[in-house]
DNA sequence: CCTTATCTTGAACATACATTCAAGATAAGG
DNA sequence: CCTTATCTTGAATGTATGTTCAAGATAAGG
């Protein structure tokens, strides 16, 4: 007979972000206590363990990445100028704030790959699904006429997220700026030959 | 007046190894006593601790690597053929195994980036002189006119190595030896164009 | 306003971890 | 062959970790 009291976005959001900057292991139920203002029975009692705040986490990273997808993609523009400016969205997120921002989920299934299948295949759905989304947009661009390609939407997806994996990598070598954005140039102009 | 009796690199591959499958910080002393075949004080005596066996074992990794890189391109062949070898070597390397095998440098500089500035220097400066000795190569297919670009060695160098991260990213999350393949052609194609 | 179910609190717990150290073993030097 | 420096051994240590739980607090229902 009585509510929860925290703010359940305002915990996952800021277990993520320590989740992204500690990464899983090195993100310590103390540190994820000081973050959420939460004590540990509360976090038990809402998620099990430190998995289950992981993967609510997780869900949390992707509702929002999804938000931030479909915000940019509904818009009134063409497809193609719509992800060159995605593009440099990425680009902005892997050089702001003092240490890099990655993405959650690839940063997750690079770590936990060989310790913890069942995280794996859920980062894997997740990722997966953002291949998905954006072989869909490609196939609404063909479809548009937008650019003509040898390759099939799915292809054109596979290569596109292979680059912003890449970029995100090298962007943990090599801040730059302006090497990133010609990365992302680069990747557009090889997508759209 | 006595000489260590262990085999440095035995030691340090067999670290290397356990590193690259289980991370840094999941990685225990334990796992490194078990796979080395030492004792902690010898590790300790050795190495000084967990973070300076990583470091030696890094070095063994880049060691190894530059072997690997050296003995493939020192043939006879055009250095774009052996390129397209190289790529289709790192595919498969995505693939062997239960567990994905994943560059150990990329893998630990995504995990401790925001822990370990120091590791993260360390690793940063291997990545570069990877990306360096691609970029030679480049120059050199460029000076014996393999093929002509309008970008630099430098900023082929850059796209090659984004898309090395990024296929060995891929792998992770989707094992499909053709679609793997598939990449690094495309990768190549989008190079040489 | 009292009851009761449920949430909050934070101390306590067991375990796993990186690291140390003193005793025992062994190869090289004389 | 003895000495001594150095390596090996593995138990021990302190700390940090994920997790539990019982007591206290508080909102909803009657």
């Amino acid at each position: 007979m009585r509510t929860a009291e925290f703010d359940t976005e305002f915990v996952l959001r800021q277990a993520m972000h320590a989740f992204m900057q500690y990464g899983y292991a090195k993100t310590s139920m103390q540190k994820l206590k000081e973050v959420t203002h939460l004590h540990p029975g509360s976090i038990y009692a809402a998620y099990g363990n430190k998995k289950g705040l992981f993967l609510a986490a997780t869900e949390q990273y992707q509702k929002d990445r999804n938000q931030q997808f479909t915000d940019l993609f509904n818009d009134q523009q063409s497809i193609l100028s719509t992800l060159k400016h995605y593009l440099t969205v990425i680009v902005d997120e892997c050089i702001e704030g003092e240490v890099a921002k990655v993405c959650l989920l690839t940063k997750s299934i690079s770590e936990v790959e060989g310790n913890d299948p069942q995280i794996c295949t859920v980062l894997r759905g997740n990722l997966n699904a953002y291949e998905h989304a954006l072989a869909e947009q490609l196939q609404k661009a063909l479809d548009n006429h937008e650019f003509v390609s040898s390759k099939s939407a799915q292809q054109l997806a596979r290569f596109l997220v292979m680059g912003i994996y890449g970029i995100r990598t090298y962007a943990l070598t090599n801040q730059d700026p302006k090497s990133l954005q010609q990365l992302a140039d680069d990747l557009f102009a090889a997508l759209v030959n």
